[in-house]
DNA sequence: CATCACGAAACTTAAATAGTTACGAGAATA
DNA sequence: TATTCTCGTAACTATTTAAGTTTCGTGATG
């Protein structure tokens, strides 16, 4: 797999999810469709699960499932589940005592902060259900 | 030094530049008060010479200057010269056989290449005068 | 011609992420 | 109850990317 693949992987299983919402699927059936591991599986559904967009259970029938309807799932719902920024700000973490340095950082992060914004309100405005639907004897 | 420092060094090091154009530094000059190293200034600052915003020249009274003044310089300008995107898209490259995924797919990177459009109109709009000129009596 | 600075290649180090192995816990089934 | 199946999690390895470092060649200045 290639880099930042959690979200790709995060939208591609729940884009199936949103086809059949029924289908309880576990985490083994899931890697081998996204070319991955079920342990891998396993941790970026879990982040789901915590933000609550996804049911896990154990034994025998076990496995994932969408915790609500596939219509009130959006984009954003995940990207945001996952708690990763996909701008990346340059890490900004030392009080830096150069204003030069100090007038950039602000300006850079203040544009930063409104793209993301922006972002997430795009994202925001398509739902799985739309992205997954698109197709509807599949998988 | 942290990841993703290249942008953060170009800005910091051209905010410098506009305050004090006529300047010439050495990449020992501008290292050290990064708290880098001069190779990978210079591994920087190549780059943005190739773009034409700074000229270094080689001997005894070389070093790193801008190219064209200050008030001609944009954030935009030096995030481009550096052709790496703050917006990860995680990595496109397979044909995707999957409809779901293909469908995912062009939805994000529509969704992403409007972002980056729109950040890099954010960024045009402030030039390295006027980060680096808040203060003048600096470096 | 000695020195200073860039240019670039090659290598090492460090950090992040994916992949893997292993094992415990809980739930369904025989 | 015992078995089996699945998740949950920890620990480890492998891979990739970027930064840091060393080294040497080139050109310009004094």
């Amino acid at each position: 797999m290639k880099r930042n693949s959690r979200l790709s992987l995060a939208l591609h299983t729940l884009g199936h999810m949103a086809v059949n919402p029924r289908k309880m699927r576990t985490s083994a059936e899931i890697a081998e469709h996204a070319g991955t591991n079920p342990v891998v599986v396993r941790r970026v559904l879990g982040k789901l699960r915590q933000a609550g967009l996804l049911i896990s259970e154990k034994g025998h029938a076990g496995g994932w499932q969408l915790a609500r309807e596939p219509q009130e799932i959006t984009l954003a719902d995940i990207y945001l589940a996952l708690d990763e920024s996909l701008i990346a700000t340059g890490r900004t973490e030392e009080p830096s005592r150069c204003s030069v340095e100090h007038a950039l950082h602000q300006k850079v992060a203040s544009v930063m902060a409104d793209i993301e914004k922006s972002l997430i309100e795009r994202l925001a405005s398509t739902t799985i259900a739309e992205v997954g639907g698109a197709e509807s004897g599949h998988l």
